[in-house]
DNA sequence: GTCTATATCAAGATAGAC
DNA sequence: GTCTATCTTGATATAGAC
């Protein structure tokens, strides 16, 4: 019952947080999608950090399900890791396209501190991370990717690109099919932009 | 007399919004770095979001300066567009890591529409984007950038990496020189990540 | 022209009835 | 356990004195 309201809730904010950004977004926008009151929204969860915390635990669990998903249809052999990182930004950037991936200000607010102390938030964050990680290490091992840059570099450069806003500018554009902006983004990140 | 302070002002927003954002800054906080009362401050803008405008001028008449500046040294010959529009993405980052590239929310706000609204903004952004599209035109006729992405991409690429967040966490991680931070992410942004 | 003091408002959070 | 009504705060913007 309780479950089924924290989900509806979670929907909401997820949404909201694709469509207008942290900052934009009002609980009582929120309460009003999710279909309850502000204060019932305020019993189950105690802040809007709180709620933008619930949003990134969603998605970054239905990352990792992805991710376990490539890793267990590799087990047949013939993927590289390379594939598979290609294939983890694509998921992102078809996340972002269809106005589900939410989206956090970068830069140093209240938030970045309230989601550092979120323990469910930071055990997604670098569970995902670690498992990357061993992709771009391979990669860089077998000369697919740059070896000449940190790892971390790597790293960074592939969550930027989940939301990243030449995708969102692309689709606003509505010249594009959803298609080719993952191809052409994905080739650009990895590819680059020079012929 | 009034001129220089209204530059104090800019250079007050302009640093505060490198350092914070715009949702972050306060219009408090800029009379305070500038040295005057905020009444006094709204004699002379009249709102937060022309604060925010007057400072993307700013940036943006830098930018075509650089540009042009590009452009007569160029008249001797021998430089390549590509060349060019790599320079122009490492000035960008330059910029960004000596904490003076402003960062605006880049989703719908209501900051957009005024942005939209301001002829001075719209002017230079659109006559910055036409000087790097001939560059980038250029580029794809000599087979320098890929010729199979529309030129648009490339240029919202372009000002993407601009403000890029990666840029800020491996300045933030203070393991890198600025050098090698520009050298890198430029690497990546012309010729991708793969080896 | 500049400042102090204040109006105004939006939004996060809560009290208390049912 | 849910809602209406309210509190509280912080920030944009302005009035009015000097």
């Amino acid at each position: 019952m309780q479950r089924v309201r924290e989900d509806a809730i979670v929907t909401a904010v997820n949404r909201l947080l694709a469509r207008k950004g942290y900052d934009a977004m009002t609980v009582d926008e929120v309460a009003a999608e999710a279909g309850l009151a502000k204060a019932s929204l305020y019993k189950l969860f105690t802040s809007k950090e709180e709620l933008a915390g619930a949003a990134m635990v969603g998605v970054l669990d239905r990352a990792l399900a992805f991710v376990d998903e490539l890793r267990a249809r590799a087990e047949a052999g013939g993927v590289t890791p390379l594939d598979q990182l290609k294939a983890v930004t694509g998921w992102a950037m078809q996340t972002q396209l269809e106005g589900e991936m939410p989206s956090l200000p970068a830069q140093n607010s209240s938030l970045s501190a309230a989601l550092q102390a979120n323990d469910a938030y930071m055990d997604r964050l670098i569970s995902l991370s670690n498992r990357l990680s061993i992709w771009i290490a391979e990669a860089q091992t077998s000369g697919q990717l740059k070896a000449d840059v940190p790892a971390e570099l790597v790293l960074y450069t592939l969550f930027a690109r989940a939301c990243d806003p030449v995708v969102a500018l692309l689709k606003d554009s509505g010249q594009y099919t959803h298609a080719q902006i993952i191809e052409w983004v994905n080739g650009t990140t990895f590819d680059g932009l020079a012929g």
